[in-house]
DNA sequence: GTAATTTCTAAACCTAACTTTAGGTCAAGG
DNA sequence: CCTTGACCTAAAGTTAGGTTTAGAAATTAC
């Protein structure tokens, strides 16, 4: 009787709409096959994938990064568990980075409530997207107040 | 001379697109007036009402949040230092909470690298949705394999 | 063996936050 | 005065992540 999963099981064991599945596949983030009908069949890996999809999600991951973090799964054959918690580490890192920004951000804030300025001139709280690569632009002279040119 | 700043200098100044800012102004983020000749003119607070715009974003809300902040500045005045510093307490708040649930997150997920399973009946590591009021639909069943079902 | 439920595909629709386009108007410089 | 660049509006297009719809075929339940 092990002739897998159909859309509607998986969708009901994982909480996803039946769309959301359909979609999920059209990214390449799951590859059912096809019964005698033409219906979709799923492995039970499949809901370990989904799972992963959505925890990824929360994580702020977009489709595209958790197909390629799924893509590094080994083919052939189905995942263990170890294969899951190196996956997994990824997302530890990333978790790890994104607190930090927040933190420093926080920090940031902290010190221009006291100013009340939000000047990023003076604080610094602007630093436009996450990562680490984007000095690109130069910084932006927002607030258009200098310092010496506030009017209170 | 203090006829206001067109919207390209404003652009300039805050490195926003000039369609961005006619953006903002549909959206009800500022209330340009208009010259003779019916284009739009800012005063330099507005500068400030972008940069905050700008931050607020960065720190995840959304435009009619903003907004909505903002609508609690005072009217019929130029908002003071202290105004500002009033309104960005908030932004102190919700980084806290942010920090908080990646923090949990990320607590959770350590231990669930440590087992491998992914599993959200074992690790709790699923929470659909920051907020608190969420409890809503009950825990989902992911992963389809208990713990006594595993193969792997 | 039929009725009800699922599933199928393709295409259109949805929200957020913008950008682009098209066709015209305003303003500043020489 | 005339040209060039900035500006105007309205509407359509864009991306991400899906949902909805329509009509047809497969599967399941009785």
């Amino acid at each position: 009787m092990n002739d897998g999963l159909s859309i509607g099981a998986l969708a009901q064991r994982t909480g996803l709409a039946v769309s959301a599945i359909r979609y999920y596949e059209a990214q390449g983030l799951i590859k059912p096959w096809r019964n005698a009908g033409g219906q979709r069949r799923f492995e039970r890996a499949d809901l370990r994938r989904l799972s992963f999809v959505m925890i990824a999600q929360q994580f702020g991951f977009t489709l595209p990064q958790i197909r390629a973090e799924l893509d590094r799964l080994p083919g052939g054959r189905t995942p263990t568990k170890a294969d899951w918690a190196r996956i997994s580490e990824g997302f530890r890192a990333a978790l790890d980075a994104r607190i930090a920004t927040l933190t420093r951000l926080r920090d940031n804030l902290d010190g221009c409530i006291g100013c009340g300025c939000l000047s990023l001139e003076a604080c610094a709280l602007y630093n436009p997207r996450d990562g680490a690569a984007e000095m690109g632009q130069g910084p932006r002279y927002l607030m258009g107040d200098t310092p010496a040119a506030q009017k209170g």
